[in-house]
This record gives structure tokens, sequence and C-alpha cells, in this order.
DNA sequence: CTTGACACCGCACAGATGTTCTTGTATACT
DNA sequence: AGTATACAAGAACATCTGTGCGGTGTCAAG
């Protein structure tokens, strides 16, 4: 369908204005910008442009239409409109998506320091992570902790290397978690299994033997996601 | 001014509701959303966080209020919220800005397989890696591998692991690199040293012994930029 | 004890806003 | 001429939605 020169100035009004203030116009809005004196015009035409799926429109609900930058850039209409997305390489379906986001690096973990997930609040963190999105889910969850010196070595773990958590207190079978260990005073990346109430803790590189522990020993401080060494 | 609960989950809530409507909540969306019941005490809040600048407010205009990321990001309260947009690292005048980019696996690497990394062209990779322009520079030179069996282990690279390199044929002293052993048949990363006509080779992992062998006999393919391990 | 600030609740009101109904004009097709 | 369709206007209506005001309970200061 072709779009009359009111819809695309429509378009381009709701572009602007929710540009400048963050929130879509009324149709009164759009009529006095657009010079239309009656509500029920502008409605019209909105539907119009909600059949060619250029908007979102909510029953009922004030200032309920947004723009669908994906349709509008396939019509070739984007370009000049205000406050268009950059394109993106992953960006798909929605136009909301940002591909990648922050992970707070709450501080060092070495053999000997317990290391306060919970207390630390993400709001203090001395560093920030930038990663993708595609790799990982439920970001919110995520933290990180520079390793410092060997005592992780046989997780194959490196002095400086960056270690990605997701936060949690429990884990399964299986799972590479970071646990504090009582008597040792000792956080460690390990693999762990739970059996009876013994914990088996098997490093992830086989040349350094299996540990076993009573289960009330070792506390769970999340499940390791990702290790990062970054060498240059 | 310290923020009540309830003004924090009502900044979550607006964040997370413009993000999947594109449009503002209303008073009566927060306060159910917030468990509160009356909208009076909605608007209190929201003045209150007004007056904190954390949102800006337009009166007697139906869902007239907006995030002011700005200000939350300064109050670090950005980061777990829905739609926050991405701190511009690289720029924000012109729209051309990637903030990340690609970077080719080009295959697996294994001891005893040589690694092509001239032939292979960037073409025909058969994975593609989405990494953050802050972490590296000059991306075109970067490259992937995917590391099978654990004949890297002494480097502290497991199976499974993403090794980055950056394509270079000389390495300076102490750099870790990815080096082609002639008589060995044997790709492995180590830590480069070049001494007089012989070349040392230490392990990241100091519980492995260093190797000495020909200059001739050892072709650098890349230097480490990264080990990245990905475990869910 | 009194006072006042603070956070909260309910409710009524008015203005903001989407919807619907009726009417009118122009164009195209039968 | 007759009919269908796109486009437009205005007014009445319904409801969505922000605002204002009286009231409650708590808590620390005077």
């Amino acid at each position: 369908m072709k779009l009359s020169d009111r819809q695309r100035k429509i378009l381009d009004f709701i572009a602007e204005f929710v540009d400048s203030n963050n929130y879509p116009p009324t149709i009164r809005d759009i009529g006095t910008a657009c010079g239309i004196s009656s509500t029920s015009v502008v409605k019209y035409n909105l539907t119009k442009l909600e059949r060619e799926q250029l908007i979102k429109r909510d029953k009922d609900v004030s200032r309920g239409l947004s723009l669908d930058w994906t349709r509008l850039q396939e019509a070739g209409l984007a370009q000049h409109m205000a406050g268009a997305p950059r394109p993106d390489v992953s960006d798909t379906s929605n136009g909301s998506a940002f591909n990648f986001f922050q992970v707070p690096v709450l501080g060092h973990i070495a053999a000997g320091e317990p290391i306060q997930v919970e207390t630390a609040d993400h709001n203090n963190a001395d560093e920030w992570l930038e990663l993708n999105e595609t790799l990982y889910r439920n970001p919110s969850e995520l933290y990180a902790l520079r390793v410092q010196g060997d005592s992780m070595i046989d997780a194959s773990v490196l002095d400086g290397d960056i270690v990605i958590l997701r936060h949690q207190e429990r884990a399964e079978n299986g799972e590479m978690v970071a646990a504090w260990i009582d008597h040792q005073n000792e956080t460690t990346l390990k693999h762990f299994f739970l059996e009876g109430d013994q914990v088996r803790l098997r490093p992830a590189n086989p040349s350094y033997p299996e540990m076993f522990l009573p289960a009330a020993e070792v506390s769970v401080k999340g499940k390791v996601v990702s290790v990062i060494r970054q060498l240059e």
C-alpha cells in the first residue's frame, strides 16, 4: 500500500515526539501537529498504519502506540526519522535489544579469602566487564572475580584470569562451582558432586587429585559460567 | 538521599514496562505492579524520585514520565535494569559506531594438527564469535580456535576452550604464542623465548616442564590474546 | 504527652484521551 | 444513475488517568 502524505507526516511526528518526550503522543497531539482537526481522522489513519504493521497500538490505552522500526526500516522510511535505532549486527526482532551488558567485577578471589557475594551489591563494583548477550543469559545474576595467585591452577585458572559466576547457593552434580571450604579457609573452583553427606570436588585439570569433604564444610558461592584470560 | 525498596522497585518496573511496551506505565500500572493500593502513594514516591532527578515527569500528562538514564547510571542503578542504554564506550556523535565485532573461529586446534591461518580466509569460518571492542584492538588480525583434547593442559587451556589469537609470525620474548613444532607434529600454546638459536618454550602452568628446541623447528602461528572458557 | 515529619491508604473529582456515530466529499467502477 | 471505497470532520460518549484532600499508623524530637 502507498502511504498518504498525511500518514507519512504522522509517522514522522510520532518519531519526533517520542524522541523528545520519551513517551508517545496522544491522538490529539498528532491531530494538532499534522493539521487534523478531528480525532477520528487521526484514528482512521492510525488504524491504517497499524494494518501496515508500521505501528503497534494497544486498545483503550492512552498513548498506547509505538513505532515498529523493523518494518519502517524495511519500508525505507526510517532513515530520515528522529530517534531511529542504529542498525545492529545481531539485533533481530524487537527494537529494544541491546547486544551487550555489563557485569560487575566484585573483587579478587584467592585461596584463603572468603568472597562475599551476598553483601557485595552490584553498586560498588570496582570494575565492570562488558560481555556479549549472545553468550550469556540472565545477566543480572552474573558477577565476575579476578583471580589472584596460583591457587586455582588445578582448575586451569591462572593468576589474573577473570572468572564469571552465576550467583547460586546450590549446585547440580558435575557443575563447576566456586566453593568456600570452611576448614581450609579457601575458595576454590572445582566440579561439584554431592554424594550422600559428602562432597566430592574434582579439579578441572585431571592431573590434580580429587577432594572429599563433609557437606557441611562446603558452601557454594556460585556456578562458574566462564573463564576469561586476557593476555594483551 | 537513599531510596526505599519501593522506590527501587518502581524504577525497575518502569524500566521493564517501557522496555516491553515502548510507552511508560500509568500510576495505576505502577501501583498494582509494586503492590501499592493507592494511586496517591505512587504519586508520592514518583515525586520523590523526580526530586532526585532519577525520573522526569510531565504534569497532567498521562504516562508522562521517563527515566533519566544518565542520572541512574551515576547512581549505579542502571546496570541491572531492563532496557538500559548501553554505555557508549567509543563515540556518541556519528551513528555508525559498532561497539563489538565478530571474530572467525577458524576451526579446531589439537596437538598433532597444523593450523593454516594463512590459507584459511575469514570467509569460510564455521563459527563466529562476538567480542567487545573495548577489550581488543585491531580486530581484523584476530582469529579464534577451539581447542580439542587435553594437549594444551600445560597452558591451562582445556578441551573445548576457545583461544583467540592475533596473527603474527614473530613473537617477542615472553609472549604466549601458538607455535608449531616440526619434529613433534604438534601445535602448542607456550610462552616464547628466543635464546641464541634456541627457542625456550615455557608452559603457563609452572608444574609442567619447559622445552628447549632449535629455532628452525619452531614456527609461530600467532600470539595468544585471550582464552575463553564457556561452561554453560 | 504532644508535635511533626514520614510513609501510606482510600476516595472522589476533573481533565485527558481513545472510541463511536453521523455526516459529507471526491473518485472509480458498473 | 447507482454503488463502493477512500478520506475527512465534528460531536457525544466512555473510560482512562493524574491530582487533591482527609485520614491512619509509626517514630523520634521537644
